[in-house]
DNA sequence: AACCTAACAGACAGATCTGTCTACCTGCAA
DNA sequence: TTGCAGGTAGACAGATCTGTCTGTTAGGTT
């Protein structure tokens, strides 16, 4: 019982590697012949723990959600109390995400650009974008919107269309106007 | 001189085959030999049209840029003479685009995802994009948006935000979010 | 008839990719 | 001391990918 935890030094050395080249690069562009080189680790020992390249791919994109729900939590929270100020300081993560050097839009959905719709990296993918939805909607409904489905929807749609240009085009704007608009939408959604 | 139209019939045949292909399964995913045996030409043929494969990616999105380019268009003078209804009637075509059969998100996002920055692939995306942006700045000048830089960001990452959730969840609620945020962004943004 | 261009047909080279397999090493626990 | 779990090292198979090259065929022009 004693075990030297479970998530091994190799198996975390492995999911750091193809955390940054996967992203950086994409999935398909980075054999597992790189990240074992990369890793220092033997192929026997990969397999072992990612039976096939796709595992380690949805194992990257539950780090990468970990990662970035944890941000998107923390700009909520820094925005203070109240509900509707968490729905716009949310926006935050995304201009510090888009400023990041190497950023390179939204893992999951460059992960849905590489994959085909019912693989288990696809639908991680789908199960991580719901989930986004999920969250702000329950924002919403505590900031007492009056359709806090449709303010969800909208958004995850600017912050989606942010995280996606934001690779794009260098410049701070899409951020800034993502951030702008949600203030607005907001505004207009809850008021009495 | 009567020289059967430059654009010959095998170039055109494998840039079609191409477009479906490189469309639904990804650029990477597609190798040339499929295009070659789907299109039913020769592999010379195909070099001498398109020396490289990157050559013949960029041709696709020159195709998909004059495709969508051209709904967006058709959608936004469909809205009739207002400028400030063609903004929010472009809209509609994201909804069409999203409800077509093996929709996929944007080709463009989706290029981007799969190739570098500083590739002729990726230049090919951004170009786009701002071309899309430079048009929809027009139309909120001539809506007299008070500031129509900044509208035009928000219209294009709602546009940017649907088009990438559109393959992402098949119901038809991110289209109709983007078209009434859009909306209630360009009243407020026009309002006296 | 001679010629030329565009296309067809397909072998080939060389790289790269995923996944398997054998063999060896090391540290710990019974 | 024996046994074993987890790791290292790297050859190997088989598929696939891009790009080159040789040779043939068909149609139109001169």
């Amino acid at each position: 019982m004693t075990t030297t935890a479970r998530p091994s030094a190799a198996r975390e050395r492995i999911l750091e590697t193809a955390f940054a080249l996967f992203y950086a690069r994409g999935i398909r562009a980075v054999g597992v012949d790189l990240i074992i080189a990369e890793s220092g680790v033997a192929k026997a020992t990969f397999y072992k723990h990612f039976p096939a390249k796709d595992d380690l791919v949805v194992a990257y994109l539950d780090k990468v959600d970990g990662v970035w729900t944890g941000q998107l939590e923390a700009a909520a929270e820094a925005a203070g109390p109240d509900p509707a100020d968490q729905l716009v300081g949310l926006f935050d993560a995304l201009g510090t995400a888009c400023r990041r050097e190497g950023y390179r839009g939204c893992a999951f959905i460059n992960a849905a650009a590489e994959s085909q719709p019912g693989t288990a990296v696809h639908d991680r993918t789908v199960a991580h974008k719901t989930a986004v939805l999920d969250w702000v909607r329950t924002l919403a409904e505590r900031a007492g919107a009056r359709d806090p489905e449709s303010l969800a929807r909208s958004l995850t749609l600017l912050l989606d269309g942010g995280l996606a240009s934001g690779s794009l085009d260098a410049s701070p704007d899409a951020p800034k106007a993502a951030k702008a608009s949600a203030q607005a939408l907001v505004e207009a959604a809850t008021a009495a």
